[in-house]
DNA sequence: ACTAAAGCCTGGCTGC
DNA sequence: TGCAGCCAGGCTTTAG
């Protein structure tokens, strides 16, 4: 499930695989991957265009060519890339393939068709869906203890559900939602509106470490150079949560049994002793 | 301006 | 053992 520190991941390795390499054919398989371009219109719009450099922005990556045109991905739940050898076969569920030219090709895979792509003038990007009401980046100076009380300060929906909340705070998943809370000892129930200053000031630092805990991690691990996602496989327990997938195991802080709950149609985990509000 | 819920999708798991 | 049904979950859309 990747979030920000996954992403971010990705975008780093795909920066270091592709940049400036240049695409000579590319093939959309799937139409509903890019719904807004026809198959033949997304494969002219790369062809010829060379990789200029590999952002992130949230929880998508943002390949800029040299043709002004940016390609956005979102991985969603399953969404990945993959580097191949000229002779290797389409891998399962490719939607999307492009052919470089050192001969290698980059495939898209995305076994639940989550995942989404769009081309759109890198000089419209900002201003365009769907990237348009994303709330500022967590590392950028304007993401302050103050503007996070202030964005969830209108809500009365429980923290965790808002926390996930693209146009409030920018990529956090249901993970690290969850793991930010809790290193901040605050319930995922309490309404957001009902933050209070000094609980925001805790919880701003704690979504900045968990984060950074993330991606330093991830960039530690020796991986395969191909294997674009490498640093976010494996589950909850592998990774060290806290309280993520840790239903009824004993809290590392104070060895209460995490609880699990439904919020908003998905899993929240936390602490009853260290998060009582 | 806000909130809630359905829908998208497939594979793995649960329970009968 | 077989299989229906649930669950995972990021995000958009629809309805209220």
């Amino acid at each position: 499930m990747p979030e920000l520190p996954e992403v971010e991941m990705v975008a780093r390795r795909l920066r270091e695989l592709v940049v400036g390499r240049t695409v000579v054919r590319a093939r959309l398989l799937r139409p509903g991957l890019a719904p807004a371009h026809s198959p033949p219109q997304f494969a002219r719009w790369l062809r010829g265009a060379r990789v200029d450099e590999v952002a992130r922005r949230g929880k998508h990556i943002l390949t800029h060519f040299d043709n002004r045109r940016t390609l956005v991905t979102h991985l969603r739940m399953t969404g990945r890339f993959l580097l191949l050898p000229a002779e290797e076969p389409d891998p399962a569920h490719t939607h999307a393939l492009f052919w470089l030219d050192d001969g290698r090709r980059l495939a898209f895979t995305d076994q639940r068709h989550f995942g989404m792509m769009l081309i759109a003038r890198r000089d419209e990007l900002a201003r365009a869906e769907p990237l348009r009401r994303l709330a500022p980046e967590p590392f950028d100076e304007e993401f302050t203890p103050a503007y996070l009380r202030e964005a969830l300060g209108r809500s009365s929906r429980p923290l965790k559900v808002v926390l996930l909340d693209q146009t409030r705070v920018v990529g956090l998943g249901n993970i690290y939602a969850a793991e930010a809370l809790h290193r901040a000892g605050i319930n995922p129930r309490l309404p957001a509106r009902r933050l209070s200053t000094h609980r925001a000031e805790a919880l701003h630092r704690e979504i900045l470490a968990v984060l950074a805990e993330a991606i330093s991690a991830g960039s530690t691990l020796n991986a395969d150079p191909r294997d674009l996602d490498a640093g976010y496989g494996g589950g909850g327990a592998e990774r060290g949560w806290r309280v993520y997938d840790r239903e009824g195991q004993p809290c590392f802080a104070c060895g209460a049994p995490i609880r699990r709950f439904t919020q908003g149609a998905r899993s929240t985990y936390y602490c009853p002793g260290c998060q009582r509000r």
